[in-house]
DNA sequence: CGTCAGTTTGACCTAGTTCAAGGCCAGTGG
DNA sequence: CCACTGGCCTTGAACTAGGTCAAACTGACG
């Protein structure tokens, strides 16, 4: 791990939560020509359609991806976060078959395919790690399939909140057993295939039977272990180190199981 | 495409299907070590928690990924044809969080993780081709969420049969617009996130409304205008090649659209 | 010709939706 | 400083897509 993560490139940083990486291959991800971009919330960084050249990283923030459906619905499909590349698949699929965007004011940045590629070629063990993310990306796809599926709401949004303190865990966002989460209730919705209505009145039953504490962007797990139950939640798919998981007990108690 | 698809390698004809084969490439999967088994159906490939050695082919036959919830519950993740690798994803994640089981009765072959390695690094336009595949793969993923989280029964059910009918289109196993697929209504319903009544008085309402033609196994799209519509399908996600596209318009009908 | 797996039907029930109104609060502009 | 706006959250009431349960039907197969 390196001495100051909050100071390390996000990609090496996400990278670092997989496989010990070398003095040579950290300088390659460090001089990936990055063209960076600031944007504001609720912007595209990629459309449906788009025959993208370049795949980007987000650096700092979180991004979506959705695909909006006849009559107004939308699908949203995942959260990303700092150090994701949410597009790697571009390099091998023309064209885009949904939208990625921000949630909020993020910064990102573009790295041209042929740099991606040449990295990847050049430094086999990067080309894996980024390989294994894109499979772990498949894998929470299907998890969440499971709870849209097969979970009633309460439960769907249990899992999702267990997701998403693993996942920010292992990259030193979360703050004890709160985090940062800017999504609307709505948003909510959308990724858990609900009506925002719906999970408002199930957010409250998670908050009133003391599971979870929740305001506007500020997530706290109250009670580990009850909402694991609830949301039948094996952290398995998220196929997590060793390092990461005992990283998420200490955050959360000492006799946490995960 | 090869002379005889149906004596070829399964491997190959499906790949075949997104690249033009050189004859070395071609060799170089023949020659692949195969174990070669056949399993009745309902029977598990592998298993959640396993920590496979090698990954599985389907030669023929029908596989599922799917995974068992608390309450008898099931969610079906995908459908597997002739030409797939399941559980390519074993290459890099070292324990299963779901099971891949047969549909009916296949037959499959095993691969050790390192011939299909050395496969893939000796051979970098197949290993590309394999990606590609998985990529696919997570993309049909994210369709199934978004058909489950956001569109009713009436166009779940619709889309499944468009994706159904183009992807078995693809590999040669329609029979102009009718396919077998020999699932119950019940595993249609647990791919789908409904009960299997549910799935029953849709389907007849599919039917009646002159869509499709289903009898156990056997499916027809009898209107895939209407159908199309009624799921609001559009294959971009499918990441089809030309030649694909163009042998299911002929298919169907000179004017369909795909 | 009985059995078993799968399909079909009916009756009733409920999780979640929809619509519509109100409340809260942070930011803006006067 | 205050009023005004615009997002977002909250609440209530009425509604419906889809679930559950249980029984009957069908057809293939031994």
């Amino acid at each position: 791990m390196s001495q100051n993560p909050s100071q390390a490139h996000p990609l090496v940083r996400k990278l670092e939560s997989v496989l010990e990486l070398s003095a040579d291959e950290r300088e390659a991800i460090e001089a990936l020509p990055l063209t960076p971009r600031t944007l504001k919330a609720d912007q595209d960084i990629v459309r449906a359609y788009d025959q993208p050249t370049q795949c980007c990283v987000i650096l700092e923030g979180f991004a979506l991806r959705y695909k909006l459906m006849n009559g107004g619905k939308r699908q949203i499909f995942s959260f990303h976060i700092a150090g994701d590349i949410p597009d790697l698949h571009s390099l091998y699929l023309e064209v885009m078959d949904h939208n990625i965007g921000t949630l909020v004011g993020s910064r990102v940045a573009f790295i041209p395919h042929d740099a991606m590629r040449s990295l990847m070629a050049g430094h086999p063990r990067i080309g894996d790690a980024l390989w294994r993310n894109a499979l772990v990306d498949a894998a929470l796809s299907r998890e969440w399939m499971a709870s849209i599926g097969r979970r009633e709401a309460y439960g769907r949004i249990a899992h999702l909140m267990c997701e998403l303190f693993l996942r920010l865990q292992t990259i030193g966002l979360t703050d004890g057993s709160s985090f940062e989460m800017p999504i609307t209730q709505e948003e909510l919705g959308d990724a858990l295939g609900l009506s925002s209505v719906h999970v408002n009145r199930t957010l409250q039953e998670l908050r009133g039977n003391g599971l979870i504490s929740w305001t506007r962007g500020y997530w706290t797990v109250v009670d580990w272990e009850a909402l694991k139950k609830a949301a039948e939640f094996d952290a398995t798919y998220l196929h997590l180190h060793d390092a990461a998981r005992q990283a998420a007990i200490k955050a959360l108690s000492p006799a946490a199981t995960i």
